[in-house]
RNA sequence: GGGGGUGUAGUUCAGUUGGUUAGAACGCUAGCCUGUCACGCUAGAGGCCGCGAGUUCGAGUCUCGUCACUCCCGCCA
């Protein structure tokens, strides 16, 4: 008798008073069944929505007997005539909640068994049993709505950079190690034994190349690869927004990537965003944040007072800035209400970023009370009052520590305080740019230079003269674009002359023979009339995780991993039959515990 | 590699100083109910207390180990 399947009119979000009296075809999920003995309510849900369904015996007494059987998350075909709600029946919470359809055929299209987790919003399930049973997890809104969010962000993106003259080009996944940076996934190849693919960190030198091969302006959405321990905001597979363009500034590259972002945020939320996204250079986010990709929500900033403390009574201190350490605080306005306890915390938060204590002083109306005050002199007082603004009713916290310890440790413990002191409004989207990178930092561990950025990144013009007598003063023509405390997207200007590209590796310890055999695909293209370029590249899920107000971007993916990098739905990864492994001649030495 | 948190019914959780029969809510099953929309009422089923050792007369509870998930440090241009 019913045959419906193919006959859909409607999604379930789409039917309104003005239809009433239409007959449609509805397709879904069974939310909930709601049975009243005579009469019963379905609850139909597509990736749309959700509309109220309605069996009464009335309207057809075999298809009211049939809909006994429903249970939720059973899948359904309904066909009925559109009606309006009676008298105060009208659901206001529901989008469709004016109007219901009165069913006169139903097709069952699969049963279902009890789901292991309600799909609802307010059942929170954990991520184990989530993960495990992810095809049921995306059916809830939250998630539903993500996985949206994030198609209209690409697709934004992609009319935005085709308008733009971008062209989309695929790079290998199948390629070469880069030894620079992160671990690789390797891939044995079974037609070259012994040998091995890596999968792409970013599709970096591809890109590079493509300019040369005079595309002029490439974009892709591409996955990426590393084989690094993960976090909320890291897993081993993710998506990069990934673009090159030749023969521009880092301006316009800076500026094209903003209103990139600026249409993604129309698109997704309706949201214009400032005209002009705040700049700051490295080193004036080090001295105000302490961190490179400062939280611009609120204040809070940074305060050096190594001068100030230089020859203080407090040892700790003094001793600090005479080996070139740095003295930072930060004044918590009208906070001198913290306990003791929440002070041991926050010393014990500090603690972990390898601050060795955390001074303060409440400022109290007659006196400052803190284990430190009777260290300093009235005029280092005085000048400490001034420097920090310091007022009744305050406490001020110091980290004294070599300059990469106290800056990371003051600027998360200034996020920390943020979070703490609820001043961090979630509905706010506070970009800004970070530009002037030091090129290299000192490995101390390995002995050596390593770019800050990737070897491949071009200093400034007018420290070419001291890349080797003062090669860690040099800046690049780097950037980062930072969205509230967290980098959703870096680049910079390459390198396009073969002669500075070498004297790069050599800095950084890379000789000729290495280079030759790692990177001379480069060199060789270098050579071959290189057009000047630069280019941009935006972690896709960090940017739909801060669009949709997540703090997981396992929350916008469709399949993610778990933090030891499994699948828990596929349970991948899992182990290779002999057969395979004789085939690409690999054993397994399975290292036995003692 | 290291530190913290969690693990008890299908799900989310409670579980007293170690004590005899491990509870709640939601979900599920059955029955009743013609206007619900977190429907309602009645009844019922459902437990390897993550796993393994140990201490003890006795362990969900204490100890050790282990596994899984998670947050963080290291690591991640």
């Amino acid at each position: 008798m019913t045959d419906l399947i193919g006959k859909r009119t409607h999604y379930c979000s789409a039917l309104r008073e003005s239809h009433i009296g239409q007959e449609v075809v509805l397709m879904g999920w069974v939310q909930h069944r709601r049975d009243h003995g005579g009469v019963i309510f379905v609850d139909l849900r597509d990736r749309a929505g959700i509309t109220q369904v309605v069996f009464n015996p009335v309207i057809s007494a075999a298809v009211h007997e049939k809909a006994q059987e429903i249970r939720n998350e059973y899948v359904i075909g309904v066909k009925g005539k559109v009606a309006a709600r009676l008298e105060g029946m009208v659901n206001p919470n529901m989008e469709t909640g004016a109007i219901e359809i009165l069913a006169d055929e139903l097709e069952v299209f699969s049963r279902a068994k009890t789901p292991a987790f309600q799909i609802e919003d307010r059942v929170e399930a954990s991520e184990t049993i989530r993960l495990q049973y992810r095809h049921l997890d995306l059916r809830r809104p939250q998630l539903k709505n993500n996985i949206l969010a994030r198609h209209k962000a690409t697709m934004a993106v992609r009319n935005y950079l085709d308008a733009n003259g971008f062209i989309d080009i695929e790079t290998p996944f199948l390629t070469k190690s880069t030894p620079e940076g992160a671990r690789d996934y390797l891939v044995p190849s079974r037609v070259n034994q012994g040998q091995f693919y890596a999968l792409p960190q970013s599709p970096q030198l591809f890109k590079q190349l493509l300019m040369i091969a005079g595309f002029d302006r490439y974009y892709q959405i591409v996955k990426c690869f590393r084989d690094e321990d993960l976090r909320a905001d890291r897993q081993p597979e993710f998506t990069q927004i990934d673009m090159e363009l030749s023969f521009v500034t880092e301006e316009q590259i800076m500026e094209m990537a903003e209103g990139m972002i600026r249409t993604v945020f129309k698109t997704v939320l309706d949201l214009d965003l400032d005209p002009s996204f705040p700049r700051l250079t490295y080193d004036e986010a080090m001295e105000r944040f302490g961190l490179d990709r400062p939280d611009l929500r609120f204040g809070l900033e940074l305060c050096n007072v190594s001068d100030i403390v230089a020859k203080t009574g407090f040892k700790v201190f003094a001793s600090v800035v005479k080996n070139n350490g740095l003295v930072k605080a930060i004044n918590a306005k009208g906070c001198a209400s913290f306990t003791r306890r929440e002070i041991d915390e926050l010393t014990e938060f500090a603690a972990v970023y390898k601050a060795k204590g955390l001074a303060w002083i409440k400022i109290k109306e007659d006196q400052w009370q803190s284990p430190i005050a009777k260290f300093f002199t009235d005029d280092e007082k005085e000048a400490l009052r001034q420097r920090l603004d310091l007022e009744p009713g305050d406490i001020v916290f110091f980290v004294a520590d070599q300059p990469k310890i106290t800056n990371e440790a003051l600027g998360q413990l200034r996020n920390e305080l943020g979070r703490r002191l609820n001043l961090i409004r979630d509905d706010e989207f506070k970009f800004t740019w970070v530009t002037d990178f030091p090129l290299m930092e000192y490995d101390e561990t390995e002995k050596r230079h390593q770019a800050l950025h990737h070897p491949f990144t071009c200093p400034n013009k007018e420290d070419l003269d001291k890349l080797e007598t003062d090669t860690l003063n040099v800046k690049s023509r780097a950037y980062d674009l930072v969205l509230n405390g967290i980098e959703i997207g870096g680049g910079s200007i390459r390198i396009h002359d073969m002669d500075l590209q070498k004297r790069i590796f050599k800095l950084l310890g890379i000789g000729e023979a290495e280079a030759n055999e790692k990177f001379g695909f480069l060199l060789e293209a270098l050579e071959s009339g290189a057009p000047p370029h630069g280019g941009i590249a935006f972690g896709l899920d960090r940017l739909i995780m801060l669009v949709c107000k997540e703090d997981s971007i396992r929350n916008v993916i469709a399949f993610p991993k778990t933090q030891k990098a499994t699948c828990l739905l596929t349970q991948a990864p899992s182990e290779a039959g002999l057969a395979q492994l004789q085939e690409l001649g690999i054993r397994i030495s399975k290292i036995s515990e003692q």
